[in-house]
DNA sequence: GTGAAAGCGCTAACAC
DNA sequence: GTGTTAGCGCTTTCAC
């Protein structure tokens, strides 16, 4: 039996293919009489529209990706968990692709190819492609930037205000009294953007304070993963003067310095205090509960869901505007103690 | 400029749309000397064939979607991380959504509806279906079922024995010495299958070392999650006589039991040793680590995206069929210390 | 092995 | 406000 499809409608209701898709899409005035009888019509075959047939008439997909470089790293998944049901909300479906920061893969997304027609927009968390690197991308393909990259004036960014995050989560160290202040998770090259913000936080706090900043105390990783952070404060902590603070750059980096403090026999925060960066569930119960800063997830994922409809739906180009959301800082038990 | 289309790219061919379409899809044999043509052809104009009107005139989309109860779970984001190249890798696209466990929305998704034409096959893991809720199913979606459903023979089924790998866990407590083993996570209700099988297991293994079990040392939970680890932990604490050890249905959930324990002074595993399932990778890094059952995540992917492909592919009705993944017993710190 | 042509089911310019 | 109709760009049956 073949499915049932827009002119068996408009056969049933005596009416043109023209109304019926007039009445579906809800395009035209139609008549309520008219209307009606479509309407019956439908109910009475149950119809639906073939979605590949609009797709290929209208050139649109009714689709979205969200791009990010590993789906099982929490502050992404989180992040996505709250893109899908604001971009459901606006009648887009969402593809879920992960880069693994691999800079070609990042690269022939953004340049579309073959699956250019797959998805009418994009929502981009780059990871391995340098701000540089993006101007590869289609410049047709309306796309949203999530996390620490600047617009170019060609596409949406949204974030939060980096800089003066990690500026917070410094003040708040060198509020409750230490004075030999670490950072790990630098990552001084192309696509390090989004540690060097955090550096310059890290700075900031410092002069702010009337502090010189230990350049030795500033660590890079090659990753924010819990074992970076793991490492890293091992090395931190055989040094003659070790810190009595880490600002570390993700919450895993977080994770990964506490294990290796505790493993060491030290205390936090009483030996040593850390605060992360992401607010991801698991700092809410490990031991101890970690400080971090909490970026408004739901907010730039409603955000960037909102200026991409805005760039889809636009015949103009739209030029490229940097949005902020907000941030605030939580102190739990790695730096306040119970 | 409008797209250049396969119609263009048989013209500069001097050959027929026919014989382009077979050298794209590799169809049909073809003369070297005309394959050759038309791959110049291509070439010079940059041709890439549109999705949607192959879509269209194939009625397939070339997408599966994988539905589970929440991303930001550590185990379905794994889970979903090891699918997405697997289901690449085979040439489809990969459509995610969530459900957060609501019986509506997955109901509304296995039975299709007006996006069936959107995805060619789905990978679901249920949680608020039960077995006869799946029941509602448009018969022709080719299904395959992740987690501790059984199959009814119309849809493939892949998970670990989990009856085996629950009794594995028990049995490791049993063989360090404990004596008064609590669950945490029973769901005795219809929804509440994957639980119901490692309760099962946990009866499995005292009957196996010829052990009572006290059945009070059972607790429910409405979820798998830190806080429902942690209230429970909380609740057999408060007892006259605590339990030594504890398996937890989830990793996630022995997070928060081990939570409770530390903050009440306890010793893991001294004072209660603690086992969890899933392996996700935050049990690498707690404090203590947490031993674990590790289902396979890899092969569990493969093998639900290979039986995908062969019943999108195949034009008669495949038998469904169970499938098994490995698993295996870790032990980590929080059954062993250090 | 290749060509001609009929759809796939919908949208949307154009006419009335 | 509604009908007519020409595509959207590909696949694929059927001949040759």
């Amino acid at each position: 039996m073949r499915e049932t499809t827009l002119r068996d409608v408009a056969e049933l209701a005596g009416v043109s293919p023209r109304t019926v898709s007039n009445v579906v899409n809800g395009y035209a005035r139609v008549t309520d009489a008219t209307r009606e009888k479509v309407e019956r019509a439908i109910a009475e075959l149950g119809y639906q529209p073939n979605v590949l047939a609009r797709n290929l008439a209208t050139g649109r997909s009714g689709q979205i990706v969200v791009v990010v470089p590993y789906l099982d790293t929490p502050y992404f998944a989180e992040l996505l968990q709250a893109i899908i049901p604001a971009a459901r909300q606006a009648g887009y479906n969402v593809l879920v692709d992960q880069t693994d920061g691999d800079p070609a893969h990042e690269a022939s997304l953004v340049s579309r190819g073959a699956r250019r027609l797959l998805f009418d927009g994009m929502i981009f968390s780059p990871l391995g492609l340098s701000q540089q690197d993006l101007s590869v991308r289609d410049p047709a393909l309306p796309l949203v930037v999530l996390g620490e990259r600047t617009s170019d004036g060609t596409f949406d960014h949204v974030g939060i205000d980096d800089v003066a995050a990690s500026s917070d989560a410094v003040a708040h160290l060198i509020k409750i009294g230490r004075t030999r202040i670490a950072a790990i998770g630098d990552q001084p090259y192309p696509t390090g953007e989004a540690a060097q913000l955090r550096t310059r936080g890290f700075r900031a706090a410092h002069a702010a304070a009337g502090r010189p900043v230990d350049e030795t105390l500033i660590v890079g990783t090659a990753r924010f993963n819990r074992l970076d952070g793991a490492q890293a404060m091992a090395t931190l902590l055989d040094r003659a003067d070790p810190p009595d603070a880490v600002f570390c750059y993700s919450d895993l980096v977080a994770s990964g310095a506490i294990h290796t403090l505790l493993q060491r026999g030290l205390r936090v925060p009483e030996d040593v205090a850390v605060i992360g960066y992401d607010d991801i569930e698991d700092g809410r119960y490990g031991r101890p509960t970690i400080s971090t800063i909490s970026p408004d997830k739901k907010a730039i994922a409603q955000t960037a869901v909102d200026r991409l409809m805005l760039r889809i739906s636009s015949s103009e180009p739209v030029p490229g505007v940097e949005l902020r959301a907000a941030h605030r800082l939580i102190p739990r038990e790695s730096t306040l103690g119970r």
